[in-house]
DNA sequence: TATTGTTATACTCTATAACTATA
DNA sequence: TATAGTTATAGAGTATAACAATA
């Protein structure tokens, strides 16, 4: 049996989350979830890729030819970190490696077939779920959300 | 030796991101880490503390007698995953766990003095941090900011 | 039977360090 | 010596399942 005590959390209880509401970082974060969730709901289930994978894809696709190192700086992670991703896709048949003529250490990344023609569809999915997830502002609202984040993020660049 | 092979990210050439800049959750990763990083410059190194953990002592804090299972509700995470934090902050005396006395299988949280007094100095930090990393926007570009990020996780809430 | 806190376990993401094969 | 890719390893973070104590 449930007994009202006095404590959130414990029954139905509001709680407060204290000053958090008035730092933007935890407005960045609740609304990361909530894309990730968005996202997982409508655009993994028929073509089982996560945002990160998918931001590899197009990386990739946007610049054939990158190599893994190249990868790891686009995506701001350690080249290490890239190694698993990479198998994945190619493991997936949507990349394709192959080393350098110029120099044997390097690998060569670029989709296959298949790759764009999964990359095309998974876009497609992506971009219905951007406008659905975004629906609840008008064109403008969301120009002017997305030019305030990146006047956030250039300044530390 | 390095070489020029055409391949971005091998050298300094730029890269494309494809269509990533017209999604926003590619503008609020870049974002949500640049805020982590600056957090890590300004607010870590005086009081060894996180985003995650400081988020949890706030909300114990502004909920004193919060059990885990309200706080991991209050942070969207599972019940399992919050007895390692509140192992942390016990262990670092910033936090006091006791027993309810109505119900003894359910634990009350609350901050200890000396927690009361390092959160202070956190907070300071905290809004410094907070005052810098958005220097670049307005007091009421911040504003409308922070309501269109409330207005897209409201949605799915 | 159901709930609270906990443990055991596993999986993802990411970093550091060291190895290999080239250069 | 230096670099590209890789491997081994470790540490967060988070989830599921199961357990003991209590209700």
């Amino acid at each position: 049996m449930m007994v009202e005590d006095g404590a959130p959390g414990t029954s139905g209880k509001r709680m407060s989350f204290g000053m958090l509401p008035r730092l933007l970082g935890f407005h960045l974060r609740r609304t990361q979830v909530a894309v990730f969730r968005h996202f997982a709901h409508t655009v993994t289930p028929e073509m089982d890729i996560t945002p990160a994978l998918f931001g590899m894809l197009q990386v990739i696709a946007a610049n054939p030819g990158i190599t893994p190192g190249g990868l790891a700086e686009a995506m701001g992670v350690d080249k290490s970190a890239i190694v698993k991703v990479v198998n994945q896709l190619d493991e997936r048949g949507l990349i394709l490696r192959k080393p350098s003529e110029h120099d044997r250490r390097s690998h060569s990344l670029a989709l296959t077939e298949y790759g764009r023609t999964a990359l095309a569809r998974m876009e497609a999915l992506v971009l219905a779920h951007e406008e659905d997830f975004t629906k609840a502002l008008t064109a403008e609202e969301l120009a002017v959300l997305t030019r305030l984040l990146e006047r956030l993020y250039r300044q530390t660049e």
